[in-house]
DNA sequence: AGGCGTTCCTGGGGGC
DNA sequence: TGCCCCCAGGAACGCC
């Protein structure tokens, strides 16, 4: 399920292999991966453009030219890679852009949650996205303040694209339990001391997790190697195992929706 | 406001 | 072995 790391590694993957390159068409193979645009609309938008930069916005991969973007959203099982030659395309390919080159931009997405996204500029996401934990400006204090704002459980606070960009399950539980904090905890009741661990190590974390191209879990793969932050996770999908900090055993539960993984004995539960 | 359920999808795992 | 059922989950949306 990728997550700010993993779309990171995607963009440091492919950036180098498509920065002035030019795309010459972009065609959709299961009709609703593009989500607000058509291949006719694309056409127009793009018109053999040159990309000009290959970024990340949240949890987006942001394909610029001089007067549109494309946005990429894998979800949970998508995966974006050029195709080498001779190699044949997956029989799980959502979409394809054709490039300059002759080479291949493959879209392919086992269970089609992903989508393709077509604007003028990133606006419309920053608009429905909150702060980029890693940017420089993203301190303490906003993190602080933006916690304070709500009376809401931490976890899914901390889910929530508009209030943070870029955590999912595993770095959101990764975090929570570095930072000694129930994920069942009320967002007001949990005290700044905790908060200010909790920015520091979400940013060590995230930082970490780049640095080791990704955490994988089943699905991800960049060109088929693997993300080596698997080996750093300590509680992500180690129910029944023992705490790293406390030898507690590490049980699994379900926080706002989703399968969450807690050492009862170091996560305390603030409300 | 915020929590919760539902929807979108399909491979894979558990149970029998 | 085979079959069925259910689960995994990011984000949007509707409802209470």
């Amino acid at each position: 399920m990728p997550e700010l790391p993993e779309v990171q590694t995607v963009v440091n993957q492919i950036k180098s292999d498509l920065v002035n390159e030019k795309v010459e068409s972009i065609t959709p193979i299961w009709p609703k991966v593009f989500h607000n645009f058509t291949s006719e609309e694309a056409k127009q938008k793009i018109k053999k453009g040159e990309i000009l930069d290959v970024s990340r916005r949240a949890k987006f991969i942001i394909i610029k030219f001089a007067e549109s973007i494309i946005a990429i959203h894998l979800r949970m099982t998508g995966k974006l890679y050029l195709l080498q030659e001779k190699q044949t395309i997956s029989k799980y390919a959502t979409a394809y852009f054709t490039l300059k080159s002759k080479r291949k931009l493959i879209f392919e997405d086992v269970r089609k949650f992903g989508r393709i996204y077509l604007y003028k500029n990133i606006g419309p996401i920053n608009k429905r996205h909150g702060p980029e934990p890693l940017d420089s400006d993203f301190t303490s204090k906003s993190l602080f303040k933006l916690i304070k704002s709500k009376k809401r459980n931490i976890k899914a606070l901390l889910l929530d694209q508009s209030m943070i960009a870029g955590l999912g399950n595993i770095y959101a539980d990764e975090s929570l339990w570095k930072s000694k904090i129930h994920p069942n905890s009320h967002s007001h009741k949990i005290p700044k001391k905790r908060i200010d661990n909790l920015y520091n190590n979400i940013r060590i974390i995230l930082t970490k997790a780049i640095e080791q191209n990704g955490t994988t879990i089943i699905n991800f793969a960049v060109n088929g190697e693997s993300g080596k932050y698997t080996n750093e996770l300590r509680v992500y999908g180690k129910n029944n195992s023992e705490c790293y900090y406390c030898s507690h055993i590490i049980v699994k539960i379900r926080v706002a929706g989703r399968g969450t993984y807690i050492c009862k004995k170091c996560q305390k539960k603030y409300r």
